[in-house]
RNA sequence: GCCGGAGUGGUGGAAUUGGUAGACACCUGGGACUUAAAAUCCUAUGAGAAGCGAUUCUCGUACCGGUUCGAGUCCGGUCUCCGGUACCA
């Protein structure tokens, strides 16, 4: 026997046979019930990373586990294939994204395979198919016959550098999320998706969602941004435009005393036309276009702006104030313009102050601290309205709801709701992606292609030239086509979609993977959905999380699915970081999956990464726990082995062990008790770290067993199967090899999870913890269900006690059978 | 600023309902085996103090206070760190 084992012949011996046998294909069957395990799909780049390992390896487990535990189980594993990367690696290396894409995809299926992962593969999808993007086209137009799918002019977020317009998700710290370069804007003709018709379901549903972890939920609802309050008109002075606010603070209507409106709002240009304010007001405007995100909002407290000669009329008290432009108003939330109200809101205080704006409070804190007619600050807190008219003296609070009706009365005034959340901008002026399949006819309009028609294939005859545009425009046979409403000639839509459309129902597409008719059977949908364990990176929890809901609310509506939320529990696993750092190439401290599996193989590489920290938390890689997971599974292989060997292969069948001294109840209970803790650990609470703790304590148990006791086979037979069996969800290939080297014809993958015996549980006698005030001072054994004064009396016998309580008074003792005694002593 | 989450040994982390704080590992020290090394096995390992010693005592879960016979866990306040988000009217 060798010192160590040998991983690399084990791993591809039981790879190779789980794929002959078909080990983890899945088919409906109404007899079970199922279960949907589901991780997050990869982007090919064409190598995994150890965030990837993370992933899957939790995701395997609980897959295995469940499995074990009785369910059918579907999971399945594909790409999310199309989008940038293929494409620079086009343009810089003259290479076909398609066949890059296709070579990266084969590349990972190695790697992921080499993980011992327990995947269905026969539901291998790959968004970068025609058999997948067709009915990503499909459904597109499904929207757009809901009317769901618009196109429309509008300032847009562009990225530089990338050359694409993004969606507001896609746009972090004003920065584009892939490359991190400033986002700018740009007019723009593009296709939307109208995901705010479903915001309020978006944000309801989110209550039902037990199984997700309130810190998504929260940043969902928070990017929902849903708020309560009214719309008002203010009629323009000598124009008959009327300019309409939104506001959440009615109640301070009488301290508006100047109006803003953003540089984008389209009254602007009517406005200034032929006034002296006029030059100023453009250069401010051409100013703040040309400003990046970031430069428009790093300037948070220098309030800018120019009055534009233009006076509004308050409703409720006819004073004339001034309009001025400024860019702390965004065009893109209300209605682009607002009511300033100084006196109570931080930012209009600070644009009054640098203009020297008329400052009159409405709300009085009733704090004598504060001078109402000299405010340092905006005052925003709750108090009593003043200077309002009819409303003075009410609780600003409850001045809003009446401010809203009266204002309604008078025709001037609205109830309103306001999302945060924008319609999804979705086109990309990019190649690799679904072709959005719609066609320009000059006589007809927009029309979406025939379904018969699709998939709209990408077109291979492009140049990538990186610059400002669809690279499809460069294809000499895709834009020409005919209108297929009156069959003129006419043009196709030559952007693509943004890829995160076609991870948004990849998990329905799993159920039903080779479906040519439909996306998906209704069926099948209905037999597999909703996901009951969906494992990612809380770096989704707004994007591809939302986005999803979206779908499968849509999808549900138009009948396609039961279910209205696709994930019915969700586990946000946390980074790998090393040095305390996220793993990074520009520090250094990367560590690839394949060289650990070559040094250790997939099983340590799992091991390690379940045992380090909850799934939840972040996890600090360390290559001496790699080295000490690696010498756990060590010692099992020799445990096994050892054991193997003794019996000589001549004895393969063990009566049902019986305990026949002290030793043999402590490895008895111990095999139990693995068996519950490891099945509560990974099954319910996905607590790894603590499951495989346990499994160690029974291997550290068994170990000693061998030493001291005298060898009772069909029990230590039973433990080193209890072992092998719990301990194969996590490492599958060396538990898998071990099983069948103690003779057995059967596989673990397939086995049912042990029960474990109740009455092995229950010991004789009990530890009893003795406490004088509260401190620990001794402990006891107890037999098992003594009763409460009986251990009261022998509590009182013990030494330490007495000694502690000599020549004081017993004030009271605590006593709760089985667990404590504890005396409290003056 | 606002909204989440977290602070436990030298390190990663346990302690599931208020009941032995530090499971299981890593690191480190000591020992066994070996010509030697590696591997393996045994052993110690929160801090401090007393004792030759078995052992005993004190302190200890970010900080301050509270509830309780008993608090890492519950309550009030403070600090720090991490994540999200922000001229959102």
């Amino acid at each position: 026997m060798r010192d160590k084992y040998d991983f690399t012949a084990i791993e591809s011996k039981w790879q190779k046979i789980w794929e002959e046998e078909d080990a983890f294909r899945t088919v409906e069957d109404d007899s079970k019930e199922k279960c949907y395990v589901l991780e997050m799909f990869p982007y090919p780049s064409g190598k995994l990373h150890m965030g990837h390992v993370r992933n899957y390896s939790i995701g395997d487990v609980i897959a295995r586990f469940k499995k074990m535990a009785g369910y059918n189980v579907l999971h399945p594993m594909g790409y999310d294939s199309f989008g940038l990367p293929a494409e620079n690696a086009a343009i810089k290396n003259n290479a076909e994204p398609a066949k890059w894409t296709y070579d990266n995809m084969d590349e990972m299926d190695k790697q992921l395979k080499s993980m011992g992962l327990s995947y269905d593969w026969d539901r291998k999808v790959a968004t970068c198919t025609p058999e997948y993007y067709r009915w990503m086209q499909w459904i597109f137009i499904q929207f757009y016959k809901k009317g769901l799918a618009y196109k429309k002019d509008n300032p847009v977020n562009w990225c530089p550098s990338c050359q694409t317009v993004l969606a507001n998700e896609q746009v972090v710290d004003g920065k584009c999320e892939r490359c991190h370069t400033e986002v700018t804007k740009k007019n723009l003709s593009q296709w939307y998706l109208k995901i705010t018709d479903y915001a309020d379901r978006l944000l309801d549903n989110l209550d039902k969602l037990e199984g997700w972890p309130d810190k998504v939920k929260t940043m969902q609802r928070n990017w929902i941004g849903k708020s309560y309050g009214a719309n008002i008109d203010f009629e323009i002075k000598d124009s008959d435009k009327k300019l309409e606010v939104f506001t959440t603070r009615a109640d301070t209507l009488f301290g508006a005393t100047y109006m803003v409106m953003s540089p984008e709002h389209p009254f602007v240009d009517e406005l200034v036309a032929g006034r002296p304010e006029e030059a100023e007001v453009k250069a401010y405007q051409e100013k703040v276009r040309h400003m990046s995100d970031i430069e428009r909002t790093s300037t948070s407290n220098e309030k800018t702006g120019v009055f534009i000669g233009r006076y509004a009329v308050n409703p409720v008290n006819g004073k004339e104030i001034p309009i001025y432009i400024s860019d702390y108003v965004l065009m893109g939330y209300g209605t682009g313009a607002i009511m300033a109200v100084p006196a109570h809101d931080q930012r209009d205080f600070d644009f009054a102050k640098a203009f020297g704006l008329e400052i009159i409070p409405v709300v009085d804190p009733e704090d004598p601290s504060i001078d109402l007619y000299d405010l340092k600050e905006a005052f925003v807190a709750e108090g009593k309205m003043i200077n309002s008219g009819q409303f003075d003296g009410m609780n600003n609070k409850e001045a809003i709801p009446k401010m809203i009706d009266w204002l309604n009365e008078q025709g001037i005034g609205d109830k309103t709701v306001n999302f945060r959340l924008r319609d999804w901008l979705i086109s990309r002026q990019r190649y690799w992606g679904t072709p959005i399949p719609m066609i320009w006819c000059d006589d007809c309009g927009w029309v979406p292609e025939k379904e018969e028609n699709l998939p709209v294939l990408l077109p291979t005859d492009v140049e990538f030239t990186g610059k400002g545009e669809s690279p499809i425009t460069t294809s000499k046979t895709f834009v020409n086509t005919v209108c297929p409403c009156c069959g003129k000639p006419a043009r196709r839509e030559v952007d693509t979609m943004d890829t995160f459309l076609d991870s948004s129902w990849y998990f329905l597409r799993y159920c039903d993977p080779h479906n040519e008719e439909l996306p998906f059977s209704r069926e099948k949908a209905d037999y597999w959905m909703n996901v009951d364990q969906y494992i990612g990176g809380v770096e989704h929890a707004i994007l591809h999380l939302m986005y999803a809901r979206f779908f499968q609310m849509f999808l549900h509506d138009i009948g396609m699915s039961r279910e209205e939320e696709p994930f019915r529990n969700l586990l946000t696993q946390g980074m790998v970081i090393k040095d305390g750092a996220k793993m990074s190439k520009s520090l250094g401290n990367v560590v690839s999956p394949a060289e650990i599996q070559a040094k250790y193989g997939s099983d340590t590489a799992r091991l390690f990464i379940l045992f380090a920290a909850p799934p939840e938390k972040e996890l600090d890689w360390s290559d001496e726990g790699v080295e000490g997971s690696y010498r756990f599974l060590n010692r099992v292989y020799r445990l096994v082995f050892e054991y193997i060997e003794s019996i000589r292969g001549d004895q393969r069948e063990f009566p049902e062990p019986v305990c026949e001294n002290e030793n043999d109840k402590s490895l008895n209970f111990m095999l139990n008790s693995t068996i519950k803790k490891v099945g509560e650990d990974a099954g319910g609470r996905f607590n790894f770290n603590t499951a495989i703790a346990s499994i160690m304590e029974l291997v550290n148990e068994m170990y000693k067993y061998k030493q001291h006791a005298e060898m009772n086979l069909p029990l230590f037979n039973k433990a080193i199967e209890t072992l092998l069996t719990v301990l194969n969800p996590f490492t599958p290939h060396i538990t898998e090899e071990m099983w069948n080297q103690l003779g057995h014809e059967d596989r673990l993958y397939a086995k049912s999870w042990p029960v474990y015996d109740e009455s092995a549980l229950v010991k004789d006698e009990i530890e009893i913890i003795v406490q004088i005030n509260g401190k620990l001072k001794d402990k006891f054994l107890m037999p098992n269900n003594s009763s409460k004064e009986d251990t009261e009396q022998a509590a009182r016998r013990l030494e330490k006690v007495k000694e502690a309580t000599e020549g004081k008074n017993i004030v009271k003792v605590i006593v709760i059978p089985g667990k404590i005694v504890n005396f409290v002593v003056k």
